[in-house]
Order: C-alpha cells, then sequence, then structure tokens
DNA sequence: AGTCAAATAAACAGGA
DNA sequence: ATCCTGTTTATTTGAC
C-alpha cells in the first residue's frame, strides 16, 4: 500500500469529488431509480416521488425477493431464509428478526461471505435495531452475530465498517455528547432519504453482485 | 478499454 | 500508553 501522503483534516470540504462519494450511484444502476442518480447532490427528488415510494414501501416486491433469496445459492449457507427485508422493509413497527431467521449461521456460513455489501450489512444492522441508532461496536456486534464469517475474517473488515459510515452519504452520524454512558462513539442512523435506495440495493444485490 | 463502485489497506488525529 | 473511533487517501478488483 502506497503511502498516505498529504492527510489534510480540511480534505473534505474541499475535495472535488467529495459529493460523490462511494454510495448509492451502483445502487441506481442496479435498480431503476434515476432520481436517485442525483444522490451526490440535492437528495430531495427520490422522497416525492409517489410511485417510487409506493413500490419499494409496499411489499409485493417480498414475496419474489423471499423466493429468489431462497433459490440463492448461498441461503442454504447460513444467510437468512428469511429475507431481512422482512423486517427492515416494513416500516416502525419491528422486528421480530432474530436468531431464529438464520439456520445455524456458527456452523453453515463460517466461510461464507455474505452477499452484501458493507453498507446493506450496516443498513440491516442499524434498521433491527430499536432506536434504529447504533454505535459502531453494536454494528460490529450484529454483522458478527448474523454472519459468522466475519469472525474468521482478516480484522479489516471493521475498518471497512467505519471506512463505509464515514464515507456512505446514507448513514448519518448522531452525537451523543449527553450520555457517555454508553461508551465512546456517536450512534449512527441511515438517513431516511436514502432508505429506499438501500431497500432497493438490498432486494437486487444478492443477484447482481457476486463476492469476491 | 474505460469508468465506476465496492472492498481493502493504511495513516493519522482525537478522545476515553 | 493504549485502544477505539472517525476521517481520509490510495490501490485493487470486478461489473458494466
Amino acid at each position: 500500500m502506497g503511502p498516505v501522503i498529504g492527510m489534510t483534516p480540511d480534505k473534505r470540504a474541499g475535495a472535488p469529488g467529495a459529493e460523490k462519494v462511494a454510495g448509492l450511484c451502483q445502487i441506481d444502476r442496479m435498480g431503476s431509480l434515476p432520481e436517485a442518480a442525483n444522490a451526490a447532490g440535492p437528495k430531495a427528488t427520490l422522497v416525492g416521488s409517489d410511485s417510487a415510494d409506493d413500490e419499494l414501501t409496499n411489499l409485493n416486491w417480498l414475496h419474489e425477493s423471499t423466493n429468489l433469496l431462497t433459490n440463492f445459492s448461498l441461503g442454504r449457507e447460513g444467510l437468512p431464509v428469511v429475507s431481512p427485508l422482512y423486517d427492515i422493509g416494513e416500516g416502525d413497527d419491528v422486528p421480530s428478526f432474530g436468531q431464529s431467521c438464520y439456520q445455524n449461521p456458527e456452523k453453515k456460513s463460517a466461510t461464507s461471505k455474505p452477499p452484501y455489501s458493507f453498507s446493506l450489512l450496516i443498513y440491516m444492522a442499524i434498521e433491527h435495531s430499536p432506536n434504529k441508532c447504533l454505535p459502531v461496536k453494536d454494528i460490529y456486534s450484529w454483522i458478527l452475530d448474523r454472519f459468522p464469517y466475519f469472525a474468521t475474517a482478516p480484522i479489516g473488515w471493521k475498518n471497512s465498517v467505519r471506512h463505509n459510515l464515514s464515507l456512505n452519504k446514507c448513514f448519518q452520524k448522531v452525537e451523543r455528547s449527553h450520555s457517555k454512558v454508553n461508551g465512546k462513539g456517536s450512534l449512527w442512523c441511515v438517513d431516511p432519504e436514502y432508505k429506499p435506495n438501500l431497500m432497493q440495493a438490498l432486494k437486487k444485490q444478492p443477484f447482481s453482485s457476486p463476492q469476491r
């Protein structure tokens, strides 16, 4: 790895490509969400779109998705038997999405890398929390819990998680200056405006993005 | 072949 | 001093 030079703290603001960071552009390409193509810029258009929102919030596609997931080869290897989308997509009332959704993850997918990008893993973790907010540490835990692959994966995956949180516009940092009781660091939540995009990506990812 | 997003690695700063 | 968290840059890889 090359040396990192010019580590200027104020890079972010000045960086020409700062608005177009790793994020949902691929989602735009994968899914058909033309509005989201402007995700780099103002993120307004997407939410305003009734049809898109409708399409994403109604759960029709979930059935399809579930079937597809079942057919997905890794599905037998410890991935959710029930798509995580079942919980995540259903609005505010949540989740009975627990361990029972998985088939002995410890044993079956210990060596299988999850077919989800880090962004989606983080998204699932956050959406799963009661408050829809999690500190990084809990995001690690959730991922480890559901995808034991990471228990034996090189430690770099945590770096990737943090990298994603930092860089991906889908995730918002929530300072918790008033309560440091729970440890250090901030809470992370999903930017609601990007949620449909993430859902869309979650729907598509396993079938269009084979792992490396 | 070129572009882009994602993954990965690493340096670095700041706080607990 | 050490660990964790967060940010940033660089490189590689694979898909389109």
